[in-house]
DNA sequence: CTGCCATTC
DNA sequence: GAATGGCAG
């Protein structure tokens, strides 16, 4: 072979090899162990995570929880939402599914049939559209709850989408949420899965100099009244369910955090 | 985006 | 249950 085509040809070749490698190769890295909903990780990312009242923490690959078998569902669900996570896929929405890691067994989704409630996600799938991975694990019925359909596409929606746009702002933020389990309205399906009375979450920036926390109590209930009118404090929400929330952080900032209702830095737009 | 339901196989 | 299509906020 000439010499002049040997710089040309070895261009192509590591094209070729870098994008069987972008296609094929992180493909396989990014797979599971095992299946959706079936590992449970030795360890996680667990310096946000809250306490357990349940005694039962489950940690799947992009979200962890912790499940409340008397109410068929989690107490809480957290996860960390990356700037870098934020895309639309248009996936196929799969049937949900029993989680197999809850040890109790998750409630079935029949319970969701015709009950008139919505499965509603804790960890949105809107929130995990950066793999076909991510976005099947929301669907395990340890991530949802009964929420009216009104109250899931409406208010709640608008403060799933917040939360999304808060991510982009500050690069990346934390998300603990669920229902307040102590005050149901009633249950459903042959399982008698808690329908909660409000449903809390609680946003974590800790991506700049400017550390904040919001928290949020909604009653279950659609509304249109803005979301900032529906900002408590963490103090208030641990009243309400017994969970203590960020117990790694340093005592003085957590209660500093925990205790302000103020929303001044984060943005309504 | 958040979802449910009916039809057909 | 899978696949399809319609509907609603």
């Amino acid at each position: 072979m000439q010499r002049k085509y040997l710089y040309p040809l070895l261009v192509i070749l590591l094209t070729l090899g870098y994008l069987f490698f972008e296609k094929y190769a992180n493909e396989k890295l990014d797979q599971p162990i095992v299946e959706a909903g079936m590992e449970v990780k030795e360890h996680t990312n667990d310096y946000f995570l809250p306490t357990s009242t349940t005694g039962q923490i489950v940690h799947h690959n992009y979200y962890s929880l912790s499940y409340s078998e008397p109410d068929e569902q989690a107490e809480w669900v957290a996860y960390e939402l990356k700037k870098s996570q934020l895309k639309n896929s248009d996936f196929e929405r799969p049937y949900f599914e029993v989680d197999p890691a809850v040890k109790t067994k998750s409630a079935h989704w029949r319970n969701y049939k015709k009950s008139g409630y919505d499965r509603g996600h804790l960890c949105p799938a809107g929130d995990r559209e950066f793999s076909k991975q991510a976005y099947e694990e929301t669907f395990l019925t340890s991530n949802i709850t009964p929420q009216r359909h009104d109250f899931n596409a409406g208010v709640w929606n608008r403060l799933e989408q917040k939360v999304r746009y808060w991510a982009s702002q500050y690069d990346g933020v934390f998300v603990v949420t669920g229902g307040i389990l102590k005050d149901k309205i009633g249950t459903i399906g042959d399982e008698k899965v808690t329908v909660p009375e409000s449903f809390y979450k609680i946003v974590y920036d800790r991506s700049g100099d400017n550390i904040k926390m919001l928290a949020f109590l909604m009653n279950h209930v659609e509304s249109k009244k803005p979301l900032y009118s529906f900002v408590t404090s963490v103090d208030q929400i641990e009243k309400l369910t017994g969970i203590d929330f960020f117990p790694q952080l340093e005592d003085g900032l957590e209660d500093k955090l925990e205790a302000s209702m103020d929303y001044k830095e984060w943005s309504f737009r």
